[in-house]
DNA sequence: CCGTTTGTTCTGCC
DNA sequence: GGGCAGAACAAACG
């Protein structure tokens, strides 16, 4: 289930494998897998096109090509990664035929979608502030929640708010910041909202240093996991003790997700 | 067959 | 009609 640190991961690690390669081709085997255009318009615009980048926006991977842009939404079981020959595998999606090597888009559950736009700003337009930018200030964010009322944990999952945060880090950063997460926006205080910012970008900051956090079946490249999880304080602790007090953590269902919390740090 | 998992889209309420 | 909550949905697996 990648999220922002995982995401970056995957587009730091595809980059210098993919800047500079032209398609050749597109094959899917999975005919949903493009989201917005068919095939045929898709192999059309995008053949003989140079890769000149790889960047993450939200929690899409993107390939920038000469004209126009190709997102890639991994959703929950996702992979894509470079490989010198298409696998005899299960689940094989997509794959892009490069000059010199094949990218393989991976996909058990098959939620994951490949997306075309000529337009960097119809794109960009769809989703939240990107946490690490510089438009997300402590004021931005104090402004933002405050003019909200709505449950803290679904206004930091909401992709149209802040795009990159998924239920890992949200819980993390509720954590961090002792946030009860069904207190309601516009009655935290801004000692907490203040605290929530700087948790926010500490977290994704250090996630991306550990490669994200492999959970479950998500990883990157041969299936080199990511070490975050080592370093989670509260997700996925249910029944274990809480390290800042010592108090056993709970699990609930808020936003219609399992989130964990401490009872005794995080009041509402 | 059911519960579980995710982000997005929908539906309906106020 | 905006803001919001919650259901439905996309599939697969055990």
């Amino acid at each position: 289930m990648p999220e922002l640190p995982e995401v970056e991961t995957v587009v730091r690690h595809l980059k210098p494998d993919l800047i500079g390669q032209k398609i050749i081709s597109f094959q899917s085997n999975w005919s949903k897998v493009l989201d917005n255009i068919n095939i045929d318009q898709f192999l059309e615009t995008i053949s003989d096109q140079k890769i000149l980048d790889v960047t993450r926006r939200a929690k899409f991977i993107v390939l920038n090509l000469e004209k126009g842009f190709i997102p890639i939404h991994l959703r929950m079981t996702g992979r894509l990664f470079p490989n010198d020959r298409i696998p005899d595998e299960k689940h094989i999606s997509a794959v892009f035929q490069l000059s010199d090597i094949f990218l393989i888009f991976k996909d058990t559950r098959k939620f994951g979608r490949i997306y075309w736009y000529d337009e960097w700003s119809d794109f960009d337009i769809k989703h939240g502030i990107e946490p690490l930018g510089e438009l997300f200030t402590q004021e931005w964010l104090l402004m933002s929640i405050h003019s909200k009322k709505r449950q803290m944990k679904a206004l930091l999952l909401d992709q149209h708010f802040i795009a990159g945060l998924g239920n890992i880090y949200v819980d993390e950063a509720l954590w961090s910041a002792r946030i009860h997460p069904l207190s309601i926006s516009n009655e935290v205080s801004s000692v907490k909202i203040k605290r929530l910012h700087r948790s926010i970008r500490a977290i994704l900051e250090s996630a991306i240093v550990y490669n994200g956090t492999t959970f479950i079946n998500f990883s990157f490249k041969d299936g080199i996991p990511g070490s975050y999880r080592n370093q989670l304080q509260i997700f996925d602790r249910e029944g274990l003790l809480c390290k800042r007090c010592n108090t056993t953590i709970k699990k609930i269902r808020a936003a219609g997700r399992g989130t964990y919390y401490c009872t005794r740090c995080q009041k509402r």
